[in-house]
DNA sequence: TTGTTAAGTCTACGAGCGTATACTTCGCGC
DNA sequence: GCGCGAAGTATACGCTCGTAGACTTAACAA
């Protein structure tokens, strides 16, 4: 069969972008936008720092593409959860899970709360996960003020995930994912029940 | 009658360390613990760099000393809602009062979330946080697994101011502040009930 | 008036940052 | 076999950072 269009390249220059991008992805998320450095991000993808930049321009355009890509797959309300019978319970266990220190961590979230400082990363995010998560998660919940609660849905994700990772509140660390569970999906529940009191 | 033990020194020394300290509150507010630099602090208090490390000893060390400074007073548990009869409800209007852009903000709790990329600044803040506030809450709070209860109480003040200060989501920029709070007294209401469920 | 000492400043260093320019090395099409 | 363009590197510039050491200035004691 017919080779494809636009065979690899000569020495592979998607796969060295991709390798670029996901070096920076984990630097961002463990340091934030000011905290990684490009040499560093550089390194971790086994390629020299001048690469970087012929490849995404700037440092702040690749941050953009980084923050895009870990922002694509959704924060808590997967697409599992979406259909569960008891929606909040799968949620408060879905972000207990995600927020437990060693798991795959979520990256999006992650990169949000260590780019704090700075106003460029902060403005590139926010049409991000404005645009994809809030919208997905407003249009699936009832009643009214959808798009308030599913803000606040994400204040208290984004909360939890900072007390928990990089405070490391010690009542955090220490407690239990089932008891920890327990606590959150009565939250979610409020949250997710359109009728208020 | 006999003057203090110790008059106010020659160039008032007392009065240019609060000032330095309290240019440094500002800064690292505004900025977090790596974006803030020394010789702006010092711009912000009058003086020249050099002061900062010879009253603080190191950039380190002032943190930890803005740090201790913010957190002298709690979080959202004034002692006015403490004794509020509807507890929830008044600790829900205090923290939307509190993360509306503009209004006095929470400037330890800013410190925290600016500085999240920086493990020193998480290590300081986290003592800090632990001995005063963390206490504080949990002790005001009846029933099983106070710590756990007051943590989650703080993840959702960090997260609401986050969403709210850092990254300004436009759905909780533009809500009105009754309905916000209206929407936040339940999941308090939850929260300070050691009953679950 | 003058000596002393704390308060405050000047200059500078070494390191790291993002990135622009010029260079080298590789691999495929002819 | 070979050249040409793309992939990747080396070097360096200008800047800012935290802070160390020597210096200057001001206020009180005598």
């Amino acid at each position: 069969m017919a080779r494809p269009v636009r065979p690899a390249h000569r020495r592979d220059a998607t796969a060295t972008r991709a390798a670029i991008l996901a070096s920076a992805v984990r630097a961002f998320s463990a340091q934030g936008y000011d905290g990684a450095g490009v040499r560093e991000i550089a390194a971790g993808a086994g390629v020299t720092a001048m690469l970087v930049n012929r490849y995404f321009g700037s440092k702040e355009k690749l941050f953009a593409e980084a923050v895009a890509a870990t922002m694509e797959r959704p924060i808590i309300l997967s697409d599992a959860n979406l259909g569960a019978a008891d929606r909040p319970r799968a949620m408060a266990k879905a972000l207990v899970a995600i927020t437990t220190p060693g798991e795959t961590p979520l990256d999006g979230l992650q990169i949000l709360l260590k780019s704090a400082a700075s106003k460029a990363a902060a403005r590139i995010a926010r049409v991000e996960i404005d645009k994809r998560n809030q919208k997905r998660l407003s249009s699936a919940l009832d009643g009214a003020h959808a798009s308030e609660r599913a803000a606040i849905v994400f204040a208290l994700v984004a909360g939890l995930q900072f007390m928990r990772q990089s405070l490391e509140l010690p009542a955090l660390k220490s407690v239990s994912p089932k008891i920890l569970a327990e606590l959150l999906a009565p939250l979610f529940a409020q949250l997710l029940d359109g009728d208020q009191r």
